[in-house]
DNA sequence: CCTTGGCTGACGTCAGCCAAG
DNA sequence: CCTTGGCTGACGTCAGCCAAG
């Protein structure tokens, strides 16, 4: 499996205008897949890095702002107007050169990508598991499921939060041929109790036809040029309308997944987090030391908001290095004043 | 701080049309707090149940379902139909005997609640605190944005995953007169290009008012009655749809700040188990043991969507305690088969 | 610079579901 | 049992923002 083409994803346009200032990437675009940037499985230490890079060439149309900052507000504001629908375009410029063909079997999704751009030699690229159930240690998160019409493919994953530019992903592939073969007028035969009202300009013959329809008028003679206009203007927004419905729609059901997602990978989190604990306690009375060790993460814990991850990760490097408490190696690096490590470590204790 | 008011979470009304197994708590009344269940947080072994729990007599409208399932599907379909409508209801039948007054100060919500049923005597129950970086251990999200209105408060919790109904909360609260206040006819003074149609049964003379305003009748003489009456199905239509428009939009809020806590929670647990198991690799070394644990914990994680984390956590304890190995463990268990285990612990090897 | 068009928030209406009566 | 009303999904329209021209 070569992590080759995966720069797509580094390589996508951010958002400016977005005041969100995380690692967070979105998309409702056909046939798209994110997955966790290309990190070396196996060098890393703990099982939370875990997550595999899947190149898709062709529709990575994926906002991404890779600010790096603390603090991520992901969606926020109802602000999914252009970023939702520059997709569309950029995936007109990104498809000249790269076929593909998407099979899905069962769990397994697997895609035959042709690259006609230099020779004619297909090329199969990858296979993806869609099996929530299989994938690695369950972190990643990918829930599929089949609609209507085309294949539905909805996958929210978190990646393993390293401290340059991973984060949180969220994809949603929708079928984009769902807005056609739509009833346009209702044809109006509904029980109102004035049926009469309303003489001058309903039914106007259904004019989804474009050739001229030769209307009556019952105006003066400028009727043909203004109303036509308006009624073509009137017609592209129903259109409009009706594709701004549909998105908002799918947008609501991405973050109903994620949430039920996210709070599934939480309780796993929280579950491994408990059990290893457990092991750790226990493995603590063993080795016949006492409980600080226990403490330690939990100062550790305390002091992540306010110093930082790498700082946190200092302090617990130099304590346990050189044998010293963690308020010691904590003041002796400066990171923090001794009132400030009594009222985050120990916020009852100010009341 | 005293937990005795807390049994109104317990005693809240359960949805029973609802296809959700989790145990997941949504409102959307004004000024509701939900917290975890009232755990002693002495006793517990580790720092992931030191939520506190805050009494709010008044407002507590809350749906819950404890099934204790092991699938959380929280909110998922959009059918928030009766469940943040009867919210209303059962906020008048609860506001009668207590009174509170809320005052928000720097990070700190203090809710005077003064119980005139029995005496005079206002009791101060509580005070909640609001900054996030205030809480035990990163756990608790709790976010609060003033709106321009009201006191716009929002929560979301994460209680510590107990096996007996401790789960996920999900809080919000708006305030609710904002829907007063509203034009309620635009007064139709568009640029239409044709002004002149609708001479029937437009502007009728805005029809907010209730004292019979002798509207001119063009009809035969049916014309009070019917018409009457379908206007006031119109107008209370409208204002049922203009309320529905204002609990969606506020229900997507909900979703995305929530989202955003979760993620950031995630990170959170991320980064707590990546420096737990740090901590723990480190002294690993120095106990000079093959390095079993730190893939013990890696199999749990995996066998725990299968088995379920209680009879994980069995076979982990079997295996410490008669010193086999967790495959021996869960063998022995009978919870797995040799095959099963060998799939879910190394799915890659399968291919 | 101004002008046009796409997109979307908000509105009012219809249709239909479902529970309360 | 049927009937009425609340609630909401979907629609079409208007207004306004903003970028493309």
């Amino acid at each position: 499996m070569e992590n080759k083409t995966f720069t797509h994803i580094q390589n996508s346009p951010s958002i400016s205008n977005h005041s969100s200032n995380s690692d967070t990437i979105i998309t409702t675009t056909p046939n798209s897949f994110v997955l966790s940037p290309t990190i070396n499985t196996t060098t890393t230490t703990s099982s939370l890095q875990t997550l595999q890079a899947v190149p898709v060439t062709r529709s990575i149309q994926v906002y991404s702002d890779n600010n790096n900052n603390g603090s991520n507000i992901v969606i926020t504001q109802p602000t999914f107007k252009k970023l939702l629908s520059e997709t569309i375009k950029q995936e007109q410029v990104e498809n000249n050169s790269v076929q593909e063909d998407y099979s899905i079997a069962k769990n397994t999704l697997t895609i035959n990508q042709l690259k006609t751009n230099n020779n004619q030699q297909p090329i199969e690229l990858t296979t993806i598991n869609l099996d929530p159930r299989e994938t690695i240690n369950g972190l990643s998160t990918i829930s599929m499921s089949m609609a209507n019409v085309g294949a539905h493919i909805m996958s929210a994953l978190n990646s393993t939060h390293l401290p340059d530019g991973a984060g949180t992903y969220f994809v949603s592939s929708l079928p984009s041929d769902l807005a056609s073969n739509y009833k346009l007028l209702p044809s109006s035969n509904s029980d109102l109790p004035s049926p009469s009202n309303s003489s001058n300009s309903s039914n106007p013959s259904s004019s989804n036809h474009h050739h001229h329809p030769h209307h009556q008028v019952k105006r003066h003679g400028e009727g043909n040029d203004p109303t036509r206009k308006r009624e073509m203007r009137l017609q592209k927004n129903r259109e409009a309308a009706r594709e701004c419905r549909r998105k908002k729609k799918e947008y609501i059901k991405c973050l109903e997944e994620r949430v039920t997602g996210l709070e599934n990978q939480n309780k796993a989190l929280i579950e491994e987090l408990r059990q290893l604990k457990e092991l750790y306690c226990q493995r603590e009375e063993t080795t016949n030391n006492n409980t600080n060790n226990k403490t330690t993460n939990t100062t550790l814990t305390a002091l992540n908001p306010y110093i930082g991850y790498d700082k946190a990760a200092q302090i617990a490097k130099k304590a346990h290095k050189e044998g010293t408490t963690l308020r010691e190696a904590a003041l002796a690096l400066g990171h923090l004043t001794e009132e400030q490590f009594e009222k985050y470590v120990n916020p009852k204790d100010m009341v």
